[in-house]
DNA sequence: TCACCTCTGACCATCTTTGACCTTATTGTA
DNA sequence: TACAATAAGGTCAAAGATGGTCAGAGGTGA
């Protein structure tokens, strides 16, 4: 019942799973299949897709592009910054329409992974633009965390110049 | 109250139990399952809440951090509050009333002038807590900003971080 | 008795997991 | 080529698994 020992969901076994797997590619590229996952993790099928949908989207710096029918595949690319055409398209969608806690922490996390925030900044602005701390005072609260990292890569972005 | 020996409550015995666990944790961070320690305690899965209320607030030196759903969990992490005397202080004022963008900024810059921040979380966090990045999207911002400052300091004391 | 803790249960919120049904691509065959 | 069979993957709503809240009942010391 207590400490790590507790068994963690299938959900967040799957993502361990494919982040380690992204870290051994060499290109930031991966592509796996989705029944043959499922039946690793001896879980539905559809459950992949949870999983991709809550863990790996554009704000936490991954795209993920499939494919159906025979040799169909699920492939994950994880975005490179550096590459900053994608980036704009990247930062427009997710600052303009606002964005939801768990996008906020996968894409703070993105940006510390890029090395463009430390680790202790990367923590104080998870803390910042969680629901706990946010929500309390406002009822937009993604706008406001929109505002928020805007801030902070502008921020950032002008230090680095 | 004179006699150390009179039957205690549940409440009591499950504090004891947790900071018991916090001792031998490493890193003054232990995770739990609500429903499995109601049930060694044998009381309502409510009766932890309580507890964690009353026994474990921020005033006490624990944040508590929780999730729920599959895989759900409640982490309480111990704070450094001995750590520094004004940072407790502080703690404590903006516990209780908003703070405007001066003060906010004053702040910042009196923790940046201690040590406690870099030049460069300081500026990032100057920048969230002005008038132009909150106030845009919110009416009550020195409440919001008590907040954001709040968690600030809770990230920073944090023994694992 | 009063004031203040403690404790519970009913009801709520959030995250995960599954299954039934749908869409699309490839392959084999007439 | 047309078509059927097969082989992927997609969607969505409902069920399951946790934890949260709050009002009120239950204890206990002064």
């Amino acid at each position: 019942m207590v400490r790590g020992d507790h068994v963690r969901s299938i959900a967040w076994q799957i993502e361990q799973y494919l982040k380690a797997m992204l870290e051994r590619a060499s290109n930031g590229v991966i592509e796996v299949q989705r029944s043959a996952l499922s039946e690793l993790f001896n879980c539905a099928p559809s459950q992949i897709n949870y999983v991709l949908s809550t863990r790996f989207t554009l704000a936490h710096g991954y795209v993920v592009e499939t494919r159906r029918g025979g040799g169909g595949y699920v492939r994950i690319v994880r975005i490179n910054l550096s590459a900053d055409e994608r980036l704009r398209r990247f930062l427009k969608e997710i600052l303009d329409e606002g964005i939801n806690e768990n996008e906020a922490q996968g894409f703070i996390e993105f940006l510390q992974e890029e090395g463009i925030l430390t680790n202790r900044e990367s923590n104080l602005l998870k803390n910042i633009c969680s629901d706990r701390v946010l929500s309390r005072a406002v009822t937009n609260a993604n706008e406001l965390r929109s505002n928020i990292l805007q801030s902070v890569l502008i921020t950032i972005l002008r230090e680095d110049v």
